[in-house]
DNA sequence: CAAAGCCATCCATTTCGGTGATGGCTCGCA
DNA sequence: TGCGAGCCATCACCGAAATGGATGGCTTTG
């Protein structure tokens, strides 16, 4: 039994057939065949039930996948730890929200390009739940999301604090006032799709004060909710310097929240687990680098009388325990 | 790179020449060399450097070293994990301490072979201390040792708590005064070799009084110590349990110690990481089970007004710390 | 009943790992 | 300086094992 034979049949396991591994393998059915065969004979037990619609794992089977899906991703990690050197080289893919790819990644990037000329840079953007099941199953190497995080597996370290605001349209004056206007008027919470921090933020806050069954209008872009905040369809939630733009041209209002949920952190985790490349470990440190300057205060031109009187506890900010 | 030529690369690393790791993995030089170099093509970095006395690691080849050691180890648990079924089988191989081996493990032993008769046993006996380390190198699958033990990769499981007698000749009263007359007198500390936990506790026990520079004399067996000790030659300590039936026969006297000490507890210990087989499952329930039953207080036989006056602090219980 | 999908088996081909012999190199020693 | 020992690289060769293509049996489906 090798590395190949267990990457074999952890594509037979995930494809649930023979063929359909053997295709996703690049390689053909009988060879598929004939190494899960020996497999078994190695083992001295069945893996696979074979059935008319396919194969499905048996109990040895189910006991042996785990480790067929370790072992082959140790080998990868083992061949890059072996390629890395002094100077980094080779690709990272990093992960991040939407909000942060907008207003805190670019001069991290602008910087690391320049740095590191060899590094292919790889970003993908999702929700904080989507990042971290990204990260943990390997698929990317960091992300940055929303903090606080605690899972055994992986490792946060906290890079910026932002501050959090409600967005409202332009010729709102008070906020509280308006949301809790908002279920009877038809407002809307235009929100990010489900597993964005910000959204649950959002929805614990209102929920602190008794509104609930708002209606959600769910968009996969910041410009478009900014868009519809905009036009008066609704209000949402957003870092203030992502904010920042429209409000200063006059397209939305700012207005600040109280002390127990205005700020959030962002933290870039990792698996704890993971080899870290110099390629990935320059990016970390620029980042921590870049991004640590202290932030500047609320503008002084916005009305600090509109913060909202809310009071919402340690459930508006729900972190994501580890399994 | 398959987990075949990590372990070649492992055997070269271990040993520091090519001709070497090719006997010690039972085929030639050439085909050593000839993996090697593919590996190396195969990462594009050099793994060793080449010199006239034999090969060292460079850089690259000290980074693929841990991912060498590890990945092979973890092809055999999954060979054992996917070999292994609801019922015992295969074989388990666990340390114990000499004490325990003698008075603790044959009941379990009897009831286990009779239980899962197609597991092949194999006790090793040592020391806490190479126990310990024989079950973090996967020699072992678990030990029994004296705890209390702390480390982030074992798990230790209380099974019984021993109670731990001074041994004396028979015609000595007071063991307190016979202690204190040690050094003076000549007479000896019999014990075990290092990393006996008892020997650390004996020791410990008499430093507390101020008594140093006692000789010792070292055994490798408990009978010989009790031998040594019924002939007057010195004292040891052990579980009441061990020197019970010598204590019947009028060879040695046994003295209960003060409070603090008394108590040793002996925990099963096994990697927190690594997998655990049907077999090995359904021996750690089995000793729990037949060991964990009440233990008889002191006999009433015994004069309790033997009792040293000590009074020794938690540094005569050492713990093993983790690393 | 025919077609499609799936897996087992067989066979020819190729690839890869293992072997033994040879040669170059350095070091230690006479 | 010359020689032998120890070490690694290279080469040609052999055999086992993986691969790829084709076929057949089986079940499901329409």
């Amino acid at each position: 039994m090798d590395a190949g034979d267990l990457s074999v049949f952890a594509a037979v396991a995930r494809t649930g057939g023979i063929t359909k591994a053997a295709h996703s393998l690049n390689t053909v059915q009988s060879n598929v065949t004939q190494r899960i065969r020996l497999l078994e004979a190695e083992l001295g037990v069945r893996l696979f039930q074979r059935h008319s619609r396919g194969v499905s794992l048996t109990n040895a089977g189910a006991q042996l996948l785990p480790y067929a899906e370790r072992i082959p991703h140790l080998i990868g990690e083992a061949k890059r730890a072996a390629a890395d050197g002094p100077v980094p080289r080779g690709s990272i893919k990093v992960g991040a929200l939407e909000t942060a790819t907008a207003v805190r990644l670019p001069p991290v990037l602008a910087a690391y390009a320049a740095a590191c000329p060899e590094v292919d840079i790889e970003i993908v953007t999702g929700t904080t739940a989507e990042l971290v099941e990204a990260v943990l199953s390997h698929r990317l190497e960091a992300a940055f999301t929303a903090g606080p995080l605690d899972h055994p597996e992986l490792l946060a370290l906290p890079v910026v604090e932002e501050e959090l605001v409600l967005l409202t349209a332009p010729w709102i004056g008070d906020a509280a006032a308006f949301s809790a206007r908002a279920a009877a008027d038809k407002l809307k919470l235009i929100v990010f799709r489900a597993g964005c921090t910000y959204r649950n933020y959002l929805e614990a806050l209102l929920a602190a004060r008794g509104i609930v069954g708002v209606r959600r209008l769910e968009f996969g872009t910041v410009d478009g909710i900014i868009g519809c905040v905009a036009a008066g369809i609704g209000i949402t939630l957003l870092p203030r310097a992502v904010a920042a733009r429209a409000a200063a041209e006059g397209r939305v209002k700012l207005h600040a929240l109280p002390d127990g949920i205005r700020r959030i952190e962002t933290v870039l985790v990792r698996r704890r687990d993971a080899f870290v490349s110099t390629a990935l470990k320059r990016f970390i440190d620029m980042s921590r680098e870049l991004l640590s300057a202290p932030e500047p205060g609320p503008q002084r031109s916005e009305r600090r009388s509109a913060k909202m009187s809310l009071r919402a506890g340690r459930a508006a900010a729900p972190a994501i325990k580890g399994s």
